[in-house]
DNA sequence: GCTTGCACGTTTGTGTACAAACGGTATCGT
DNA sequence: ACGATACCGTTTGTACACAAACGTGCAAGC
């Protein structure tokens, strides 16, 4: 007799059957991993792409609070407090309590973290450039447009 | 002399201007995060992503070595180790020596666990689904195309 | 036989990521 | 003035993620 299983010979392959290769969190965390990957080899530096996060972003948008670092940057006030002290432990960036709010501990970018940021950009952009390679220009538009809208 | 900074006016606000924002990288980490929020909330169980890919995966595929099971679900060796070492002292994940070559430690589902994967597996899904849901069916299958390509 | 090489699993160390609990500081309404 | 509320930063604990180094087992070749 038969097996139990494929007794109906429907159209459709299967049921709703979990495969995981299908799913969308089990892929984006591949295409995150691949991404890093190429961060770690290309960005020159022995930094992450969260300590680069931090870094740039602080260079984009200048000094500012920790945790509003971490919003501008997606991290946990427990990450970002990570993050920060082993970029201050490496004279990237500097720390100093707000005068005006004595809540507030400023971070900024020392002169090294600086240089380092705009020595390193153009690698940066050459990560991004990479992570896309496989796909066609209109491709990478409508995946940025996509993931856009799941952030 | 004047000093090298900022000698040119350019009408554009700025150079080659890095943004953090638009970085698939930086996107892609938040669509990550925002992924596992909704999966930690929706799965009914105490279980991460990286939990189910591997409950999952021997659910569908049956009984394999550690190391194997870490290629399958996109897994460092040392990190699909301590893996299954949580999922085994949760009683869902059994270990045994595979008979046949020495070095490999065959990994099993249990009972337990095996009802477990039958039972969060909707949940699973509907993650997925919630997770695509701010997007239509046809950016949805768009989409799920453009990350295949990244991995 | 034996050596070479590769696969398997383990351990250590560093770095995110997040929840939860804590104490301190500003702000606002009353 | 004051108390509720919200925000700020810190700490602790758990869980990925990966590099690097280690020891062991297997198989292929001479």
């Amino acid at each position: 007799m038969a097996r139990s299983v494929a007794v109906k010979k429907s159209v459709k392959p299967a049921k709703s059957s979990y495969v995981l290769d299908e799913q969308v969190g089990f892929i984006l965390r591949q295409v995150w991993q691949r991404h890093s990957a190429i961060f770690s080899r290309e960005i020159g530096t022995n930094i992450t792409p969260t300590q680069w996060a931090a870094l740039s972003k602080l260079a984009e948008s200048g000094p500012c609070s920790q945790n509003q670092l971490g919003r501008l940057t997606a991290m946990d006030v427990a990450t970002i407090k990570g993050v920060i002290d082993r970029l201050t432990a490496r004279g990237l960036t500097e720390t100093s309590q707000d005068p005006e709010d004595g809540r507030r501990l400023l971070v900024s970018l020392t002169r090294a973290g600086q240089q380092l940021a705009e020595k390193v950009a153009p690698n940066a952009l050459a990560i991004t450039r990479e992570t896309l390679a496989p796909l066609e220009a209109k491709e990478r538009e409508m995946l940025m447009a996509l993931l856009n809208k799941l952030r």
